[in-house]
DNA sequence: ACCTGAACACCGTTCAAGT
DNA sequence: ACCTGAACACCGTTCAAGT
């Protein structure tokens, strides 16, 4: 709604291109095309400019991924912690999953790239935290918010691929393996080749991750929940 | 050994290329340069040939890869498994952690296009099998693995991209982000800087592995390795 | 200050033609 | 049967020039 670009000033002639026009428009695109299709060029069409003048307004791409990654953490409801440490670890994790499986092109900029932004940050210090509360050593803290993120990152990953094929109406390759087993070599595989489909239909990432933590927990041998703060 | 391209006979000349040739050409690229290094056009330079000519006895790119995954995968030696259940799911997962840790280009190859050579499979009917020996039910068995699987595919991916920072000379972003950490915003992760980095450069691929395994055996309420098949 | 055009060094792949 | 050349439709990025 500004006017700056209607009428000019004195300062040059209107911008026509802007950050947060990029931004929103590379939005746009991620959303609604996927990642796959962000390109410079394609871009530029988008906003009937050239590719060189994105450059003006942006260092690279990989500038332009880490800035529309930050928005989107920024623009975080900053939901309330919960008291009980078990659940704060769980809630940790529940975030940053939340954040990527809403925007599945972030999980592709955080396993090539990985930029970090502050408010990720954020959640890490907290899960940690949370896991020392549990009555973790700070050893053990750390080595148990990796072995979540893998978890997570893992968990993003197979949905990311499972939502590029639906995209392309395909099968996923392991649907299509599924479908064509030999039922000798394979006998289990053959006969739960249904519930294989309907499990890997459904979001099963909460359980996992209760599975994830309560072996983790269990593996400090300390009884979860029991222990404050040093 | 074969003088077949010394002695043209008189079906036509020598081919120069061959699939194996190729094949060979393209494990030699991904192992010495990288996943990111494989290109067509690059691999037909290799060869001092054309990128055209490898369409000749491949498909295409996907197909090529494929067959490497295959390849690398029926090289595999076949171990013996061992009999308590839960010590069969665990090697399970260690070997196909194995296999993708020793080639990280598949775990991309795995990730994009999902690949699944039938050597693969056989190692998940194994774990399923492992798991239900475990007492869990089919379901059960089924979305263990998976959490398996998705635990082992992220830690892959993490371990790929520090590989590939180290490579290029790089730290990676979460190092660089540690090592300009605000003391003030991030107290618990400014402090434990040090471990952080100690734990990331180590490979604690098999203790989380087992903090998920017993995660979800006591998920499922079972006492791990008292039941044998139904 | 902001943008353009041409160029560089890449991709995977198709198609018609050569030997 | 096996390979080549030219072409198509893409990439990200640099650099010098235009207004």
């Amino acid at each position: 709604m500004e006017s700056r670009s209607q009428r000019p000033g004195r300062l040059g002639r209107p911008r026509r291109l802007s950050r947060e026009a990029i931004l929103s428009s590379a939005e746009r695109i991620l959303t609604e095309e996927g990642a796959e299709h962000l390109s410079m060029r394609r871009l530029a069409k988008e906003m009937s400019s050239t590719p060189m003048a994105l450059y003006y307004h942006v260092k690279d791409k990989d500038e332009l991924l880490t800035l529309l990654l930050d928005a989107r953490t920024e623009r975080l409801p900053r939901t309330e912690l919960p008291r009980e440490p078990r659940e704060r670890l769980l809630a940790g994790a529940r975030t940053l999953h939340g954040i990527l499986a809403d925007c599945p092109w972030a999980v592709e900029a955080l396993t090539s790239e990985d930029h970090v932004s502050a408010s990720a940050l954020r959640i890490v210090e907290s899960m940690i935290d949370a896991a020392v509360a549990c009555g973790m050593s700070h050893e053990e803290a750390l080595y148990a918010y990796r072995v979540i993120w893998y978890y997570t990152i893992g968990e993003l990953l197979v949905r990311l691929n499972r939502e590029r094929a639906r995209r392309k109406g395909e099968d996923t390759p392991w649907e299509r393996a599924m479908l064509s087993l030999d039922p000798d070599a394979f006998p289990l595989l053959a006969r739960l080749r249904d519930q294989w489909v309907e499990l890997a239909a459904g979001d099963h990432h909460q359980r996992g991750l209760e599975a994830v933590v309560d072996g983790l927990l269990a593996q400090g041998a300390v009884c979860p929940g029991t222990a404050g703060h040093p």
